[in-house]
DNA sequence: GTAAACAAGACCAAAATAGTCTTGTTTATG
DNA sequence: CATAAACAAGACTATTTTGGTCTTGTTTAC
């Protein structure tokens, strides 16, 4: 199935919401109320992407978090590598923690790292947003829409 | 990661055998053996291969296991979607089991189609012969490698 | 100094995955 | 026709991964 984890789901939802409200410092906390997750949840999704770089944080009181760059700048691609590390879709590709132990190395992994080349240029040929105001697909402006219930994918 | 799970990668595994024994009835005894794998497993392994359509089997003694079709006629795809299901990034996709709970169906559905899409043909691209003959990345004829040790692969 | 906010990691719970086992059916062979 | 070799199918268990929570610490505005 390919799926992605919920963690990443989280992430999209959480830096829909900052993109949603550009200029502003939100709290973890208002992001959760946003989101519609709990603060701890969201605090952990946050790490991730600050690790990365996609945003960033100011600490201490009045402190919260933006986007790093701008929305049309983050491709899907560098929301999943943030979250859940390099893409790939097998262990056999230069880079690896644990490289196929076949003999004299997998004799697949030219094929391997073709796919994942594919793959990787549909992840990053999609940005933020692209994903957030889908205007192409439907000219009419639409809002940026609400999750009002636990985002639940499968 | 978007990592294929393990059950995926047996499955090449034991299609490779089969492809690199054209020809033969091949017990699922002896396949677990070239695989280095327990016969259970390549048994579990077998049945979905089978269900996909894309090896044959003969009950009985004497029976055994060959590719249904061609290597060149297999694409990735037709073997990730054997095992794990429809390849799709989320479940915010038209046919999922449970959709997306957002108001009025998702809003970045469109974008995810498309994005599936593209997932979608880049593992149709590639097919099992590309995969195990790649002597278009290695002009020098490579033989059908032996995997020694566990498959491995994170 | 206090409270609000981020930071980081330990830890537990839940879910998905992998693997095994048992029982049944089919069929070639003597 | 009995037997053994092979596939078929599903139940069940164990392991691994993932998700979520909790605790403790650091930074900073007021």
């Amino acid at each position: 199935m390919l799926r992605l984890n919920r963690m990443t789901d989280y992430a999209i939802l959480v830096l829909g919401v900052l993109h949603g409200r550009p200029g502003q410092l939100l709290s973890s906390a208002q992001i959760a109320q946003h989101a519609q997750l709990t603060q701890a949840t969201v605090a952990k999704t946050i790490k991730a992407l600050v690790a990365a770089g996609l945003i960033t944080t100011i600490r201490g009181t009045k402190g919260g978090c933006a986007l790093a760059i701008p929305a049309s700048k983050i491709s899907i691609a560098d929301v999943i590598e943030a979250i859940e590390g390099p893409i790939a879709l097998t262990a056999c590709v230069e880079g690896a923690d644990e490289p196929c132990s076949v003999q004299q190395g997998c004799f697949m992994s030219g094929s391997w790292n073709q796919i994942n080349g594919a793959i990787r240029s549909a992840l990053d040929g999609v940005s933020l947003s692209d994903l957030f105001n889908p205007t192409n697909l439907f000219p009419a402006a639409l809002e940026m829409p609400k999750h009002t219930e636990t985002p639940s994918r499968t």
